[in-house]
DNA sequence: AATGTTAAGTGGTAAAAAGTGGGGTAAAGT
DNA sequence: ACTTTACCCCACTTTTTACCACTTAACATT
């Protein structure tokens, strides 16, 4: 079960350093692609299985083309060098805005990766709504 | 499975680079047509039994005679020289708007060539709403 | 609490592989 | 026979990747 928030550079080669307290759970081979709302999925290889059989269920229209499109075109097949880290693309760089702080952080059966303004951003405008947004996703009274 | 986003140029010989890390899954032999949304598409020979098996399934319709004659009048086999590069056909450039910069994406079960015009602005005009087509394409409670 | 020891993270360098372009030769068509 | 097109090979350039060394942080023992 991946959880936790960890605080990396990414260097000037796209090397990220993944904490080295949640290696064992992605295994040797991992996968790396653009996630929603602006950050980086990082899943396992079994993991991954589970997302793509998802993926080949969709129909064949435009919509489900661009987002097959935009996930996997930016997915790569991620490796740790000797030292813990992966090699990032430049366009999933590009997406996630990254710079030089990121912030890594555990969610369930993924690992996310946000540059640190991005993510900053994130909790302070949201922080606030939680309570609001649980009632929301809880209330079965809302799904009539 | 074919995934990654891979930028190389066309030169004037119409020659393109495969990105090494997916010939393998290509084969010798593979089939390049035309594509939906304005790219091409590159299939393996085993993917292109499949494909051409689900159309030999549809209707004679003319809509489908149509699509027929616009997926295999543009294809072509393929083959690499010594240094992984395919000749494309005219046709084939011209539909795809190739000029130099172009982008290979793998998608699950083929791989896809866009000019890099095309492709920033298919990225640009559709990433903000991945999340709602996300939404729609995965969550049940919608599909009432 | 302080020091020594080990692990983790960061940065740089060198060797190898991949990509690009140009030139020469053969073949085909006019 | 000449022009044009395609094809193959070679060499240069760029990118990638693996390796090494240093710095920082964490931990444990005294």
């Amino acid at each position: 079960m991946l959880m936790g928030e960890y605080h990396h550079s990414i260097d000037d080669k796209g090397r990220l350093t993944i904490p080295s307290k949640v290696r064992d759970e992605l295994g040797i081979n991992f996968i790396v692609t653009r996630g929603l709302d602006g950050c980086l999925y990082i899943y396992s290889e079994s993991e991954w299985q589970n997302v793509i059989a998802k993926y080949k269920e969709l129909p064949n229209i435009k919509d489900a083309r661009n987002f097959m499109r935009f996930f996997l075109s930016g997915a790569i097949n991620g490796e740790f060098d000797k030292q813990g880290r992966v090699k990032l693309s430049l366009p999933l760089i590009k997406y996630a805005k990254l710079k030089k702080e990121c912030v890594i952080i555990g969610v369930n059966d993924h690992l996310e990766v946000w540059d640190k303004e991005s993510w900053d951003t994130l909790l302070e405008t949201n922080v606030d709504d939680f309570t609001e947004i649980a009632d929301k996703l809880f209330d079965t009274r809302l799904n009539v």
